[in-house]
DNA sequence: TTGCAAAATGACAATGTTGTCATTTATCAA
DNA sequence: TTGATAAATGACAACATTGTCATTTTGCAA
């Protein structure tokens, strides 16, 4: 295999111009410079990025631990939504900034997330991303020999970190309500145990008292985490109860987009028509859902696509800077209107 | 950053010696190598891949090209079902063999691959593993400097390839259709622009004329690709007239479970009953999907994770012996049985 | 032409590991 | 104990780059 020294002998030139051609070019006379990535094109040469890294200390490796891969589906129990988004963003992101991306799945297992750092470190990364499947607080409980940008997840020890703003989002998503006219309105959560199902439910409670809704106007219940099979789903109890109060909501914001869709034909059942009687919002952006019920369901997305951009971005500036960055980011994501929020006959309810 | 040669000087021992130790402690006494191996935790060290690889030529990583995870959802206009158990599998076989994954995706455009071998082959991979979002054929169109394994693709050229076996995955489900006692069945399929559309639609017909069914029991009509709203979507036309015909099938599979999805609404307006007077199977075991519509879709899942698992394992097997693996490997999904190709009230129809 | 600064180029060491081969130490039968 | 053999260990080169610093060449004003 061609190295450094037969392109050098071949442009007839030390290899120490030619090591310049390869790292820009800047202080190599143009013709010379054509001279020898000439002789590169002839044999095919690539630079062996490891003798690179020994010398220089950069190894252009970014590593990523995610538990996102591992959630995205073959596991039988789990389904549907995945932070698959954030790694693309990533990886868009790091390539056009010419690094590569080192990647592991922690399948799961926190405590092998040690021993992936380690490889990683063999192999000179120089910096970490890692990402959760969903917004949660972690604890690394170790330290890391580089940088490193938590994603959809943060830790108490001021790591920096990208989130979705979930708060924000809620807020958006009342104000949506609002709008409409709605006089009464009601949400059927995450549960909150999950970051996401606490700061949303705040959100709520805060927009809707925000708004000046009486208490009898705003309905809150949590949902329970779907399981395999949804068989257990409490969705039945909850809309009823929900749904017979003295003001009923003409509005329901509910956790997700999985939720919403498992929650219509429990509404059709109990006689209550999305677009007639009822309005309601998703969580999530899920195309699969989103786009095949009817009517089409109105959501909130989740920023992933652009929290794996903005967190390969913090990362890169903070390798590349040698400070650390800002310690929170938050990231909104985008409302998207379909079907599902708007009234064939507009109803609306004065408080 | 320690170095072998500080751990070397705590150990009193040579550098080469604490090379053995570090490569497997072959040649050493045990009592030279636990003195090692405690310099090694004393003083945090880890080995300098990139030195490493470039005395030994061997640097430990595989790379894989993928379109799956672009394809995995934050465009726009794509949804779904997506290769992501393909990149799951291998990253569990490659590291459970002490391998790291580098990756990339090739963010759909196929003539940037050439970039990424380039970038991989800087790094001094391997083997490489290409994978495409859905079963096709490929053509790599130049050399790769290292040994590649095709997955959910294949080309023209012999690279080895793990596919998914869309033929006797068909045949299974028309066997499991007939089992079941139907007399006249139908299929919606893929379009036949996609290769498991057409290996499909062979095994179909095969399948049916195999078991002695009259050619006017036996239905099928290709279905088109799902646009981003499913407005265009011919279903309504296409299982019209099939259902319509002078021996209606009384079991109908659908090309993918999204398809079937989609259908169920259809047959509802069309006063058709899943479970009354049809059964219907899908493909892919979109969990999403199939625990979420009523009845439960029976579904043909698609073998994702194992092929990763497999490609990984061929791969790594041509990389150690520098022999070539077999050309083509066809892995079969599972049937996964759940209630709408149930009836509740069995009617066997004679043929 | 000469002189001088700036730009281009090269020689050589250094990076952290493993391969090769020589040397030392341990083991064991005679 | 001795000698022969095997096992353990070490010295040193090699791997393919880039950093440092010295040297050569170029461009241009005087």
């Amino acid at each position: 295999m061609a190295t450094i020294h037969h392109v050098a002998r071949r442009a007839n030139v030390s290899i120490k111009t030619v090591s310049r051609v390869l790292n820009g070019g800047k202080q190599v006379r143009p013709q010379t410079k054509s001279i020898v990535e000439q002789a590169i094109r002839e044999l095919d040469y690539t630079a062996h990025g490891g003798a690179r890294s020994m010398r220089s200390r950069r190894s252009g490796l970014i590593a990523m631990v995610t538990g996102a891969i591992s959630a995205a589906g073959w596991v039988p129990y789990r389904s549907g939504l995945t932070a698959i988004p954030i790694v693309h963003g990533a990886l868009q992101a790091l390539r056009s900034a010419g690094r590569t991306l080192l990647i592991a799945d922690s399948l799961g297992e926190p405590e092998d997330v040690a021993e992936l750092v380690r490889t990683f470190h063999e192999h000179r990364v120089e910096g970490l991303l890692y990402a959760t499947d969903h917004h949660r607080e972690v604890s690394l409980g170790f330290d890391l020999p580089f940088p490193t940008v938590l994603v959809n997840c943060f830790d108490g020890a001021g790591t920096p970190a990208i989130v979705p703003d979930d708060e924000l989002a809620q807020a958006r998503v009342v104000e949506n309500m609002l709008r409409s006219g709605h006089g009464s309105i009601g949400m059927v959560g995450l549960p909150v145990s999950f970051v996401a199902g606490r700061l949303r439910q705040r959100a709520f409670l805060d927009g809707a008292a925000r708004a000046g809704l009486p208490e009898s106007a705003v309905h809150f219940a949590e949902g329970t985490e779907l399981d395999e099979t949804g068989e257990t789903s409490v969705l039945p109890e909850v809309l009823g109860s929900m749904l017979g109060a003295g003001t009923p909501p003409t509005a329901i914001c509910f956790g997700n987009d999985l939720m919403a869709m498992r929650a219509m034909p429990v509404l059709d059942r109990m006689g209550v028509g999305i677009g007639r009687d009822l309005a309601i919002w998703g969580h999530d952006n899920d195309l699969t859902i989103c786009e095949s019920v009817r009517p089409r369901l109105t959501t909130m997305g989740l920023p992933y696509h652009e929290m794996g951009v903005a967190a390969a971005e913090c990362l890169m500036s903070i390798v590349e800077s040698g400070r650390t960055g800002p310690m929170l980011t938050k990231i909104c994501g985008d409302l998207v209107e379909r079907g599902s929020s708007r009234f064939t006959v507009p109803r609306v309810v004065n408080s």
